[in-house]
DNA sequence: CCCTTTCTTGACCTATCGGTCAAATAGCAC
DNA sequence: GTGCTATTTGACCGATAGGTCAAGAAAGGG
């Protein structure tokens, strides 16, 4: 019928969402995208319409991603200090820098456009999370109070994942999180 | 001698100070710049060198107006509660996305220049600055450990200013503040 | 093998970026 | 008022931004 495209379309959305994961919608460049996925911008733009289009289909690939990360079954307790180690041991090395797409993109877009709306929602289901995962929590312990508790978590991580773009203090790190899992009677 | 300038340079530093304090470094233009400070470009490079130029008399002006926040004496208990009953009050307003210049540039420029390296040094003021006021609080109270509460000062600090540029949510922020705080048996 | 359709290529577009500079202007000392 | 000097002005610079598009190339059905 006619030709077909000579790429594979979500390999090419995940390289791109590396960069802009890496550098921020805004400081990355049609340069940097035809750079990394080794398309040149006709085929971008025939392929994905626009940078925000293609950031937004970057945006809900990383979507994918996280919830792939979410509480599903298992030891709760367990979970939160497995999250909370990858954070930090994330963050203490030298050259993550990137932090987290959702966070970054709330940050950078938030009441600016669609793309703001999108994270606005990704950081909402991140919240949910971490909610689900201190009701889980209080099942056994019904002293918690899981709205308190979840915000808690949910600055903590927002923390670490900021902070440590700049701050590579393991023990820094690992003290922002024990400050939110002393609810929970926990350490890492 | 010669003909004389006819602005206040200090008074235009502010003036551009608040643009980048708004819009960031990159984001914001020269003409951005001129129009906030009503000179033409080249009165801003002949007065000011450089657009990093004058960003970093911008974040020395920042620090000057950072420093008058500190705390010398008083009730450091009383410091502390007025310290984040203003960072949420302000967070909460609408029209404030601009947090903190320091974390700002802590987060826009550390690792690639002299900026970043500033800004770092600010950051650390700023921790300083906390210490200082759980120290004062551990004198009444031994049983403080000032580094832990420290950490977990800054970084309810961090989570507030920067959560709060795309969530307006006094209640969300306030858990954050009191999360801080409850190790000084403090509350707002 | 050919024709249709789609993809690919890269030159080109306008806008804007930070920055420069020669000419015009205006203070100040005398 | 005159002359020196610094400031002001805005046109101009090369680089780069995101985006467009006409022409060439190639895949698949017949």
């Amino acid at each position: 019928m006619s030709r077909t495209p000579d790429f594979d379309r979500d390999e090419i959305i995940g390289k791109a969402m590396e960069v802009f994961w890496n550098k921020g919608y805004e400081n990355t460049s049609m340069r940097d995208l035809m750079d990394a996925t080794g398309l040149l911008k006709g085929s971008l733009y025939n392929t994905f319409g626009s940078k925000e289009k293609l950031f937004m289909l970057c945006l809900e690939k990383y979507s994918v991603y996280s919830r792939g990360l979410f509480y599903k079954k298992g030891d709760p307790k367990e979970y939160l200090v497995k999250f909370f180690k990858r954070l930090v041991d994330e963050g203490v090395k030298k050259d993550f820098t990137k932090g987290c797409l959702i966070m970054n993109s709330c940050l950078e877009f938030m009441g600016k456009n669609a793309l703001g709306e999108k994270a606005s929602d990704m950081f909402a289901a991140t919240e949910l999370n971490l909610a689900n995962v201190a009701k889980a929590i209080a099942e056994e312990n019904s002293s918690l109070e899981v709205d308190k508790v979840k915000t808690n978590l949910i600055s903590a991580a927002f923390s670490i994942r900021e902070i440590s773009k700049f701050r590579k203090d393991r023990k820094f790190l690992k003290q922002i999180a024990n400050n939110a899992l002393r609810d929970f009677d926990l350490m890492i």
